[in-house]
Parts: C-alpha cells; structure tokens; sequence
RNA sequence: GCCGACAUGGCUCAACGGUAGAGCACUCGACUUGUAAUCGAGCGGUUGUGGGUUCGAUUCCUACUGUCGGCACCA
C-alpha cells in the first residue's frame, strides 16, 4: 500500500505506509538524511523515525530552520538533563525548552551549581553525545507516567502530570538511561550535537512565580559544527562592545555614581547634548502635532495620588512621603494628575477637544536593586509624556495618529526594527471587564486599520488600562519597551473630569497616555546600542574635529572653527602638541564623525582635509563646500 | 527583592597571608609633526565600607553597599 507525500513546492511522490521523514530524506539525497532534524507532517512536528500512516504534506527541517533549531536545543536540554542527573543525581529536574538563542533546564537543586560544575557537566555531555543515544518516545496514560515518576521521585514531573487531564496521552522520551516527560519531537539520537557550550548559571523561579522555590537554571547553546559555535561566540563578544554602559564609559557620555544612589543618572556634557539636540526635535513635533508643551511639579500632595488610584495600586513603586506642613507630599512616579490638574483648571468645551498635553516629564520610581541595568532601568528618569483627552468619537483617531506619529519619530532615530505588543488586562486593575475589552478592541483596531503586526501581552496592560507597546532590542537580543499608548478609562472618572457637550450638558471626556520615546534614560541607552556609538550626525556632540597638522597651522583652525560654528555645526580643535597620526587615532576612538584636517596647503588653498569616522580619508574640499555637505546630513539625519 | 559571581589609582588589568605593579589617561620637558599611538620624566591607590580571624589581611571569614548575569517586577 502506498501514501501520496506532498512536499512544499507541491510536488507529489508516492511511498510505502509507515515510511519515516528519515527514509522521505534519504530518498532524496544523503546529505539531506544527515542534516534532517525535524519534520512537519500535515502541519505538525514530528520525529524523524515518525512512521507516516496516510497521505501527508511534509516538510523537512534541517538546523537552519526555525523549527530545526528549536528542536535541536531542545534536545540539547535534555541531553543536559541527563549529564546533570548522571553526575548529581539527588537532583530533580523540572522543565528545559529551547529559546531564542540556544536552550535552558531548570533544575532543583540544594546547593547551586559552580562554574567547575558547569565544566564537568559539558564535558559529560560531549561524553554521552559520542554516543550516539537514540531519543526513544514512548507513549503512556497519565496514570503510567505518574507512576514513572513517582519511582524516579521527580516531584515536579508529577505535578506537571497531575495538572493534565486523566486518560490523556502521554509521551516520554528517554535516552540511554535518562528519561523525560516531554511532548517531543526531538533528534533522532545524541550524536547530532557535535558543539556545546554552557553559558551561565542562575536562579529562576518554578513556573516563573516569586512565591514558589527557586530553582538553578543552566542556560546553553548548541550548534551541528564547532564553527558555527565559534561563530556565535565571536558575535556575543561583538555584542557586548555594543553595550551602551561600555560605550557611555568610553564616550564620556554619562555615569552613575555609587555616592549619588543606585540607578540615578548623571548626564555628562555629551550625553547632554544629545539629549538637548533629541529634547529640542521632541519639542518641535509635538508643537507640529498639536500638543501643548506643559511643565509640572515633582511632588504632589498624598491626597492627588489618593484619588488617581496611585496609593492604592502602584504604591510599592512609590518613595516614602515627606512631611511639608505636616501635610504629606509623595515624589511623583507619574506625570498624569498634574496634566489632569491643568485640564482642571477651567471649564472645557467639546471645541477644544483633542486637548494633548505634553511633558519631559521626570519621575521617580522605586524599582528593585536587582532590576537596576545601566540607562535601561534607573529610579529617576523622564518621560516623554503627553496625555491626550478627546471625545469618545475622536478616540480612534487619536490613537492611530499617536501609532504613527510614534513610528515616524522612532524611525527619524534611525531606528527600524520594532516589536509590538498589545497588553490586556493584569491581575491588579482598577474599572470593570467590559471596559477593559472595550478599551483593548480600540487599539486593536488601530493596530488593523494600519496593518501593523503586533503579539499578545496577555496581563500586561498598566492598572489603569490596556496598551501598545513598542519595544526595541538591546546589543545583547533583550527587549526594552519604548513607546507605550495607554489608554486610561480609569483617571477621568476618578477626578470627575468633565467637558461640556453641544448638548450644553457635561460628559466625560476620554484619556490616552502616552510616551514615544520611554523614558529619555532608557532611550538614549538603546539609541547608543543601536548605532554602537556612532550616532548620526545631527544627534553627535562634537561632530567636526579640527586637527592642525602642527602648532603653526593653530590660527588657520581657529578661523575654521570660527566658520563652522557660525552655521550651526559643533566642533573642537585639538591643539595638542602630538603628531596627526595620534591626534586622528584620539578622534577616531571618541567616533567623532568628522576631522578636518589642516596644514599649510590648506591654509594655502582655504580648503580642509577631511576625514570620515571608519570610512577614512575623503579628500580635500573647500570649507564653503563641506559645510554644506554637513548641514544637508544634519538635516536629513541621515 | 531572589539565586550566583564579582569589587585593586580616572580607565583596562596584574600580584598576594608579610602593608601593591603595568599600560593608557593626567602634569612637565624635548620634538613641530600629513591620515589610527614620538621620546623622557613626574603625579596618582590607607585594594568598595564596617566588623572578625591572625604576630601580620588587599589576600581568609562575615555583614552591608554597589556592579554583572539571570529570575521576578517594569518606562
């Protein structure tokens, strides 16, 4: 009896039933049967051994594929699982799947694990690797599996177990005499990992709950070929030159100081100028945009973030109060009362709607020491806020120019690779369901109605209402969120605001929050990883470096500096009494974009060498010719 | 906050139970320089902070603070 395989550029070819995606691929070519790793039958992921009963689409996966991969490590996991339980076995392993960028296994364990651990467990796993254990799936009733368990007295397995439904199918993998509940598939046997290394060791919560017991992670990556983990190795060190706590180091740009506090910023006079040249294109399009700029106090009395719900259920992100007056005053960790307090401050009337209120807003939250990372998250930053407060009809609206008007400015900074989310409702919110859901179809709306991809962030909206988030990646693949439309159904009611209708009768108005930028710390942090450094030029603090060729030519760069600074461009001389090649090297690891440089022929001829950052000698121009060339790169920000 | 690791001049790092050393930076001097480091001299640290062990601690123990990698939490 023969089955109809089709493959995925439709092609139909006929086999014997119960022939395995190994035999389809080796049909095809042995190199193909080497590399298989996974296959698809009719959309599901199946073993390589897996005997195919009726007529199928199939496709195969080799390790460069996404499912390839991911099945790969995960197996990797479990052949980690095994070493551990080979050289420890007091210990109980829970779960270990594949994730981005190799594989995980959490296991619980009294003592941690010690870097001389982590080495004798590689080492048992190249060991077993060479040994080419066959996956063998088996399937069981949950009953059987329990039963497994309990005499391998691997509690967490059981209450996995006993959370799936009785009379359920269960699989079980084992290899050599390791075995694992696990839903599969996994490679055909152990001798497919050829490279392995075991990155780091940390503690992680069971089921990622701080209440239950923490547990010893191992994370680690493999690859088919010792190359391609020399490869990735290469590339993690490359990253981490990126990061912006070594380049905010190198470039001067800012610090955080031990004696000041833990995740308090201090902006140098570079980064500060960026932050200005960010801070003033921020303002000019908002004005653009119909925001109105505000500035707020950083305190405001118990009371305010009583009635904003803040005290309720955002206090333990809150500072202490301190008395004034005997009257308590909290440090704000949000700009939105204030901005309410403006609106507030005279009766509205349905015309004036929109009214979007903007603000650099700074703020300080309480986070956890163990939170703490560079720019990314501090105690003390500013928000780039705005509350937007409309008609329920110019919701919609509103929202969508807020998604554009964010992917426009992010994308002026050069950035374009995003991910977007769409959070519902968390575990502590204030307002009722239906609203919530009503909320959360508007801005998934928005999100349609502009075609923009987006994932789920299922419990991650604000207390106070359902968001978009924009997230961007760190040099090291973390996601760190940007932009964030929020909106907020709960606030308007809690202070009663009120806009009077055509109806000459007073309703409540709608509030969208929103920040483009995050948090301005945690911007210019992604902003320094995401161009290594090498901002664009408009955004640079020194973008022109004048270097004389000796102490003779000190005048001619003087009236060079002289000029440039006239049409706007920033610049500094080096007048150091050192050699060109020395005071181009000094330039160029500060990535300044441009030196010019000048000797007697360009004072000659009133002209400047100039050199590009990276890209080396340009040539000789005149000044009136470069400064142009600079100013259209200043203003396309290119 | 939790698990683990770490903390030595401004920076990057070395040393070690017998009170610390290099390179860069900085200062001074010489050189007057043509596209990624000229030479020489000098300055600079009570080894994160407190306690303990010891004849002696920077080294060992401990608490705290901070940093790093995760977890949890979040802009």
């Amino acid at each position: 009896m023969n089955i109809n395989i089709k493959f995925p550029d439709n092609s139909v070819h006929q086999f014997p039933r119960n022939t395995t995606p190994l035999q389809i691929a080796e049909n095809i070519s042995s190199g193909l049967a080497r590399d298989v790793i996974t296959a698809s039958v009719n959309g599901k992921l199946v073993d390589v051994n897996y005997p195919i009963q009726e007529d199928a689409r199939i496709e195969l996966f080799k390790f460069d594929s996404l499912p390839g991969k991911e099945i790969y490590w995960h197996s990797t996991a479990h052949l980690m699982a095994q070493a551990v339980k080979d050289l420890f076995p007091e210990v109980q392993v829970t779960i270990g799947p594949a994730i981005e960028n190799g594989f995980y296994y959490d296991f619980d364990k009294d003592v941690p694990f010690t870097d001389e651990d982590l080495e004798k467990i590689e080492t048992r796993m190249k060991e077993l690797a060479r040994e080419n254990l066959e996956y063998k799936r088996r399937e069981v009733s949950r009953e059987e599996a329990i039963e497994i368990f309990r005499k391998m007295k691997e509690n967490y397995k059981i209450e996995i177990l006993e959370e799936i439904p009785p009379g359920e199918k269960i699989s079980i993998y084992s290899q050599g005499n390791f075995t694992d509940l696990c839903r599969g598939p996994h490679i055909i046997h152990t001798g497919k990992i050829k490279a392995i290394k075991l990155l780091k060791i940390s503690g992680a919560y069971w089921r990622g709950d701080a209440r239950n017991k923490m547990l010893q992670r191992i994370y680690g990556i493999s690859f088919p070929t010792s190359k391609e983990l020399n490869q990735y190795l290469v590339d993690l060190e490359e990253a981490k030159k990126r990061d912006h706590r070594k380049i905010g180091k190198d470039l001067d740009l800012y610090s955080i100081s031990d004696d000041i506090g833990a995740g308090l910023v201090l902006w140098h006079p570079n980064g500060a100028m960026i932050r200005n040249v960010v801070e003033r294109y921020w303002i000019d399009k908002h004005l653009e945009a119909d925001y109105k700029i505000v500035y707020t106090p950083h305190i405001g009395k118990s009371e305010l973030w009583d009635t904003s719900g803040h005290l309720g259920f955002y206090r333990e992100s809150m500072y202490s109060p301190m008395l004034v007056d005997e009257q308590e005053y909290y440090v704000k960790p949000m700009n939105c009362p204030f901005h309410i307090a403006i609106y507030q401050s005279q009766k509205r009337s349905y015309k004036e709607l929109p009214l979007k209120y903007a603000e650099m807003g700074t703020v300080y939250r309480y986070e956890h020491s163990g939170a703490l990372h560079g720019l990314m998250r501090v105690r003390g930053f500013t928000v780039d806020d705005a509350h937007i407060i409309c008609t329920p009809e110019q919701l919609y609206d509103e929202v969508e120019k807020t998604l554009v008007f964010s992917l426009d400015m992010l994308r002026d900074f050069g950035f374009r690779d995003f991910k977007i989310y769409l959070a519902t409702m968390p575990e502590k919110a204030v307002g009722e369901r239906q609203n919530w859901d009503q909320a959360t179809e508007s801005l998934r709306e928005a999100l349609h109605k502009n075609k923009i991809a987006y994932e789920m962030d299922e419990g991650g909206g604000a207390f106070y209402g359902p968001k978009i988030d924009i997230k961007v990646k760190d040099s090291l693949n973390r996601l760190w969120q940007c932009s964030t439309i929020q909106f907020d159904f709960n606030l308007p009611q809690r202070f009663n605001m009120e806009y009077i209708a055509p109806d000459n009768q007073p309703h409540r108005p709608f509030m969208v929050h929103r920040a483009l930028l995050g948090s301005v710390e945690r911007f210019f942090g992604t902003l320094i990883e995401y161009h290594s450094g090498n901002f664009p030029l408009w955004l640079c603090p020194i973008q022109v470096q004048i270097l004389p060729i000796s102490e003779n030519y000190e005048d001619y760069a003087r009236s060079v500096y002289a000029e440039i600074r006239q049409h706007g461009i920033r610049a500094e001389i080096d007048l150091k009494s050192e050699k060109i090649g020395y005071k181009i090297r000094e330039a160029e690891v500060r990535k300044i974009p441009y030196m010019f440089i000048v000797g007697q022929k360009e004072k000659e001829e009133g002209t400047v060498s100039v050199r590009r950052h990276t890209a080396g000698d340009l040539g000789s121009f005149l000044l009136q010719d470069i400064v142009k060339r600079l100013k259209e790169e200043i203003l396309t920000k290119k």
